[in-house]
DNA sequence: CCCAGCTAGTCGACAAATCAGCTAGGTGTG
DNA sequence: CACACCTAGCTGATTTGTCGACTAGCTGGG
């Protein structure tokens, strides 16, 4: 599955604990993945009996101890393998846009509000990733180039989506 | 869950067996919602068992018999509530960006792959979403100026993601 | 008449995701 | 020193979603 590969890439990057990892995915994936902390110990757990990473138990420098995840040779592998693979489809769930698809049943006043809310947390959305664009350094790498266009794809996205909410509650009657 | 309202939204527009249901989502909301055949039949059984559905038998024309569905008053009751209540978070799940973030495993030419490969792909998907636009006869009442919506928010998020793909593919070396 | 193909529905098994709760070490504050 | 809070990890239960196979009725073509 996909996630066992979104945390070998982690990985890849350094070795890693569970906590640490639910932070990056909070922190800096949260706008194209998110996950639940049970599932990534499992996940981890898996990884582990599949050969493709290794743990080693690391005292706590000030707190506990901490289960600490090193990506194998065989998970750089696996990990290439998949970043080559044909592309997976992901379905596409949208709820908002079923909620307009069948929101012929609510009044006006109750489609404008619901527009509302969808365009203020939107707003919030833009706001929080302008952010994380303004603070974030300039890439001097081409690793850094490419999260920088993952975060460019979110808020090229993000802004089409405020655009598409302002045309159709201007057009609504 | 949201694909009971999804299925209540259906039927509120008139009675549909599963088998109806199930083409419904291939062909008209497939661009952000789908769903597993099994998933919908036993959605509708939870649909009937919560009082929000009824079946009926109906002997089929030509073919099988059909468990036609119908909506009850508690479910609009219940299709309405979901229409007003917050905003459902559903999480964005992108596995295509999540490859582009760990990319730099790739070799240039491999990343020249994976980007035209997903070029293709939204190049396929504009030219089904402007397929269905360009076949669809003009709205003439406001729930079909809705439905056009979602349509056209299909369309520009897909050609956002094509432009997208277009400047990276020029900055990249 | 056989078979392919469409309509229609069902089941079991499994994988993935979510929810809630639990243990436990350490730090800083009132 | 009690308490809140953060770090760190784990488990059970449940819900959702996916895959594959299977039954069955009817139609039209070769």
């Amino acid at each position: 599955m996909i996630l066992q590969r979104i945390i070998l890439g982690f990985l890849a990057m350094g070795p890693l604990s569970g906590y640490d990892l639910k932070r990056h995915f909070d922190s800096t994936v949260d706008y194209f993945w998110s996950a639940d902390k049970a599932q990534i110990y499992r996940t981890l757990a898996a990884l582990v009996s599949e050969g493709l990473a290794e743990v080693r138990t690391v005292p706590g420098v000030g707190g506990p101890s901490r289960q600490e995840h090193r990506i194998t040779a065989a998970g750089r592998a696996a990990l290439h393998e998949w970043l080559t693979s044909d592309l997976d489809q992901t379905p596409e769930r949208n709820a908002f846009l079923a909620r307009v698809f069948f929101a012929d049943d609510l009044s006006p006043a109750e489609i404008a509000e619901l527009l509302e809310q969808r365009r203020s947390a939107v707003r919030a959305t833009l706001a929080a990733l302008e952010l994380v664009r303004d603070s974030a350094p300039a890439p001097h790498d081409r690793a850094g180039r490419l999260r920088l266009a993952t975060l460019d794809n979110g808020l090229r996205h993000t802004r089409t989506e405020l655009d598409w909410l302002d045309s159709l509650i201007e057009e609504l009657p």
